[in-house]
DNA sequence: TTGAAAGCGCTAACAG
DNA sequence: CTGTTAGCGCTTTCAA
């Protein structure tokens, strides 16, 4: 019955169901805290009471009063690409699952925000962090060691050893992949990097050569142009590499969003693909294999890069002294249609 | 060098700031919360104390306490698409201008999961909510209205008339666009749908159908082709009315997304775009201006939306009273590359 | 203009 | 196994 004409009694609180089960409010805070030290029965009672008061835990509250808040901060770059869709379609899996919720913020590349996201985040706001910035580490990390508070970074290159972290084997994904195209056949294989000021665009980069020296193949600086993982930059890199003298018959390029940009390019000028010219891509987001032709690409484990971040964090919550983990989760050749042996 | 296994005494609170400023907390409360009735001398001084150790307000103890949170929930069915991320950034460059966080929710299409999310949220845990569920509005509305928990739909259709909403004018936007095909001097123009159950879907239907019979020309059935907005569909359904005895010269599809897999479609039966077919896109996401033939295409304003929207929400924080308003935002024509007049 | 004091809803000792 | 109680950091009356 509604007692005070306001709102309806939204506003169940522990106490409620306290005094509406027959018992004290710290035995509520147990049964909602899973504390093995409640009567089986009592349980039972008093989770019906809260099931039929609808009650909520207010989470303030509960963090304030020092316990855990159940939320995970986030940090990422911004949204707008496929690459964090996946990533993030990982950590909101695992943190439903696990009862978390996420608190998100977007830097958008303003580095002077982070520093006060952090601080805001590290005082209550959230258990832990999950950092997301493929760029090197900014200065708010210094304020997370120092607190001694939970993060996990993701895709993370050139970061401190001792920070927990997951990425993905960006070296041996290009190396394999490069030399997939050349056991194809291809003799000129183009590339187009990433941003270079990012350690995995370098991890791909040194992949690509390293497998055209391992097999004694020139490494022609020509058929290296620098992106910056764009759609527009794979559009121009493709135009550009096509347009050599002796042109590539293969483009590897850092990533599947400027590779195709590169096919756009290609099928402007008349190439066909892939029989005039193969393209290969890194990251397999979800449209790669919606684009035709589909494209071959190096799957990155994004969506499970999200999803063991997660659960890494999570674990650390529970055991904060917990050694430090990092994870290199591999990446792997998903051949479709882009690619073939070269027409001559 | 961790002395305890807690956290290191980076907690400056308000009773600090109080204490080395020599002034009541009440007073630093006042200040922090630009209380008028402060002397400006003593506000400056527990400015530069604040500034000097470092405060942050906790926001925990801030919302439980009666004030704001200052936290603003978004929900949304998912991050995938870039549709969503544009209006997620319009959401986030406005809530950041405004100091505010943003705790996101991703439904996934887990009804289930909704309710409590809004419970959670409507404890405390945010100011406001911000709601893009392109679906029917759920069960959780009722519970919002009835807690008079202040909230604004993004891209709604068909909702309750009492709602704050905002919107695009899809009806006209896809009049506008059937209109430029057939001026363009197309006969036969298919169409292919979002998922029907959508209204803003529904609506982009009766716009194209609108235009046609305004022009006089017969309405096939044949030409409509019922998709989904993801772009496998679009591939099918560029193949299904392509296939047709008497094919249609242009294709208008109802989402960005959609037309790429049309476009796909069309290329892989050996169709040029714009010379053979003609092929229209709704959304204007990123990409679309990115692809070759770059894709004309209805612009919704989607980063405004989700700005619009915000700033609606919080001026309701401010006066809760406020009249409801729903705003359309106009949609339009972008031509780009993909459409020209028929050959023949 | 400022201070004192009463909670907000909950967790976590500490008793029983 | 369960109850009692002391805060967590802050906003907000009510007094001064």
């Amino acid at each position: 019955m509604s007692r005070s004409g306001d709102r309806p009694s939204a506003n169940v609180t522990i106490v409620d169901v306290a005094s509406e089960a027959g018992v004290s409010y710290a035995t509520v805070s147990r049964v909602i805290n899973d504390d093995a030290h409640v009567k089986a029965e009592t349980r039972e009672r008093v989770r019906q009471v809260m099931e039929r008061l609808g009650y909520v835990v207010n989470r303030q509250a509960r963090s304030l009063a020092g316990g855990r808040s159940h939320v995970v901060g986030v940090l990422v770059p911004d949204l707008g690409t496929g690459y964090i869709g996946e990533i993030m379609r990982g950590i909101d899996d695992e943190l439903d699952l696990a009862r978390y919720d996420m608190m998100l913020y977007t830097t958008h590349r303003r580095e002077a925000k982070e520093s006060s996201y952090v601080a805001s985040l590290t005082r209550g706001m959230a258990d832990g962090l999950l950092i997301v910035l493929p760029r090197n580490p900014a200065t708010f990390m210094q304020t997370l060691r120092q607190r001694n508070f939970p993060y996990v970074l993701i895709d993370h290159q050139g970061t401190n050893e001792q920070d927990h972290a997951v990425g993905a084997t960006n070296w041996q994904g290009a190396y394999n992949a490069t030399e997939y195209l050349i056991k194809l056949g291809h003799r000129r294989i183009g590339f187009i990097t990433g941003s270079m000021d990012l350690g995995c665009a370098r991890d791909r980069l040194a992949g690509y050569q390293a497998a055209l020296r391992t097999h004694h193949f020139p490494v022609d600086p020509k058929l290296v142009y620098e992106g910056d993982f764009h759609q527009p930059e794979g559009y121009a890199g493709g135009n550009t590499l096509l347009s050599l003298n002796n042109p590539p018959t293969a483009i590897f390029v850092s990533n599947d969003v400027m590779a195709m940009g590169a096919m756009d390019a290609a099928r402007s000028r008349g190439s066909r693909i892939p029989d005039d010219i193969s393209i290969l891509g890194f990251d397999d987001i979800p449209q790669a294999q919606n684009v035709r032709p589909a494209l071959t690409t190096v799957r990155q484990p994004l969506e499970k890069m999200g999803r063991v971040a997660t659960q890494m964090l999570l674990d650390l919550l529970k055991d904060p002294q917990k050694d430090v983990s990092r994870v290199e989760l591999p990446t792997e050749l998903i051949v479709r249609d882009s690619c073939q042996a070269p027409l001559s």
